[in-house]
DNA sequence: ATCATGCTTGAAAGCGCTTTCAGAAAGCGC
DNA sequence: GCGCTTTCTGAAAGCGCTTTCAAGCATGAT
């Protein structure tokens, strides 16, 4: 249990290879010609000695950390999964690490609850090569701030704030959302449709209702502001709000939810007060979550290529590290993907859509 | 956009405060008695230079990270979902950072492709204070290495390799299957059940299948080699097996999936080939994963403490590394949720289980 | 042979921080 | 007021590594 056992060094390495630091940082880093015999000695000695460099010296010596760091807000949901599974693919890909940060509402008792006594988070500049930013989960200052030291940064479902370029990743989310309300009164003949928005300020929201709206407007159905609850992007939240609005009587024939994961809440409150669906209320959602089409009724979506935008995003901000330049703005494409929840009998799309979701 | 552009030093801070760089770097920590003028002058400074330290400098010199590593297989399902968050609540409570080691498979073409010249992954002593291990994703002789070295470790869903006692914590797997098991037998009357095995050497799938067949010999069932299938806490894996199954026309009454994620499989599968569920085949899971209730038809399962055991675990391996002793085994018990995929109208249990939910 | 040319190599200077060490200042009893 | 302990404080020594610099040494050209 002696942790401070005589760890070892590249100078050990060094030593037992007769080489010297230098040469051996060399092999290791591949950094210049060395003689194929040093080369040799030095594999050998790292091998026979058990030798891992250690990060940290890495890191301050060569000022580079192999690391990209992620600003979440909290974990959950099969949203996440998926992103970070795209992210885990472009970091294999390019051979960084991951950190993370979750801006989750600290512990109870701050060690120093002194605001002015308080560090800055060290997301930037010092320990990763750059960040990850999703939605909301830093603050337009914050974000100014490291943009200005002309730190490599890549936005997720957010855009910047004014004056500052960062590139951001994200989704056609009008398009989208304007196809499922279209299909909703097109086809099925809603008229009175619900939206459950996602949280205050996210993006990916903002644009879904605005082709909730857009829709609406292109049928000549008059926007009601009743029909528009918070989901939150939430299962619980969006399951009280359609509680309340089925409480003050609220009619409506439709749910069009802001993402999946509200439209299980809606299918919740809606099965809890014994209204069919999609007889009685038809409910879309979007997201295309990995099990959309698992649920009570298979869920009618639009499919977002979550895996695709964390995988994007992190070949964009290496493609920023090394100095090159990303694409201002990276807009994946969404697809509806009719299923039996808006009262279509979905059969057979669902194999489809299997396969589609094979193709990355 | 020069990003060599003077980094703020914790020298510019002391010089700005008046103070020596010894002086500053003690009331960052609070490491020893500073005057309160100091200390003032010390906080204005580094709010005025907007601070931030360095990490690696101060990993390097103190010789502590602040960063738990977590090695993974890969991230998917609804079960790392809620492992992460119960992470990071406990990551929160301690103040410590996460880095996520994925051993996914790599990149198509690693740089270096000569395993004798390859640096072992830099996980342990160096680079994060204590690991969480998560079922298979580190071999033994690794494992071994690293215990040797007497460096904080916990695992999650596997047992230590012989002669190493590392701490870990699972699930009560043995007994929530016996039970789910039993229930399929004694209230439904079920004679061939198929059990859905997870991963080779996956010990949360072992524990569950020991559980299975001690139900059935407690009911004087004879096992059926036949009605184990490689559902690999898969989806699609576990469609498959039961595509399979249903093809050579091995018989089965109920299905008792390894996990809930192979659970949706079999649901898929079944209805694909137009098996009714439960009339025709009674399916049950594992986990109670979130969107289990969700399901078609909500799915019977045995719920695990998902969330718990990433809290615990942080736990017991900050307790670690904080030099004190941890639980060898800590065993989270599960508990029988009864839906409506075994045959009963599960109605009414659901919200019962939201509450429960709530309660970590 | 002689000199420029290109490779390989080691010594040494940091990277930014923590911490030991010892001196300075301050408080105390008498 | 004089030693003594108790706080504070700053100088300096690293932590383990990368990288510059200049030297060493072949090589081919002259």
């Amino acid at each position: 249990m002696n942790r401070t056992h005589t760890r070892v060094t590249l100078d050990d390495v060094a030593r037992r290879a007769g080489v010297s630091l230098a040469t051996a940082s060399r092999v290791i880093n591949q950094s210049a010609g060395v003689s194929e015999d040093k080369v040799e000695r030095v594999w050998t000695a790292i091998n026979a000695l058990n030798y891992v460099p250690h990060t940290a010296a890495q890191v301050l010596a060569a000022n580079e950390t192999h690391t990209l760091g992620l600003l979440l807000p909290a974990v959950s949901g099969g949203f996440f999964v998926s992103m970070l599974a795209g992210i885990q693919q472009g970091l294999s890909e390019s051979g960084y690490d991951l950190l993370i940060y979750s801006s989750q509402p600290a512990a109870p008792a701050q060690r120093n609850d002194d605001p002015r006594r308080r560090l800055r988070r060290p997301l930037d500049q010092h320990n990763t090569d750059g960040l990850l930013v999703f939605a909301d989960s830093l603050e337009d200052d914050e974000l100014r701030r490291i943009y200005g030291n002309g730190f490599p940064m890549v936005l997720l479902h957010r855009s910047p704030p004014a004056g500052a370029e960062i590139p951001t990743v994200t989704f056609e989310n009008k398009s989208g959302a304007r196809q499922v309300v279209d299909h909703l009164v097109d086809v099925h003949g809603c008229q009175r449709i619900a939206y459950l928005a996602g949280p205050e300020g996210h993006e990916d929201s903002y644009w879904r209702q605005r082709g909730y709206r857009e829709s609406l407007q292109a049928h000549g159905i008059p926007f009601d502001p009743l029909l528009v609850a918070a989901g939150e992007f939430d299962r619980e939240a969006a399951a009280r709000a359609v509680a309340e609005m089925l409480a003050r009587e609220t009619a409506f024939d439709a749910i069009f939810a802001g993402d999946d994961e509200s439209a299980m809440g809606a299918l919740d409150a809606l099965a809890h007060a014994g209204k069919r669906v999609p007889q009685e209320v038809a409910v879309a959602g979007f997201d295309d979550v990995d099990v959309s089409r698992h649920l009570r009724p298979p869920l009618t979506t639009v499919r977002a290529p979550i895996e695709k935008a964390g995988l994007q995003a992190v070949r964009q901000l290496v493609q920023l590290i090394r100095g090159g330049q990303a694409e201002p703005l990276t807009l994946l494409p969404t697809t509806l993907v009719i299923r039996r929840s808006c009262g279509c009998n979905g059969a057979g799309h669902e194999l489809a859509g299997d396969l589609e979701r094979r193709a990355l």
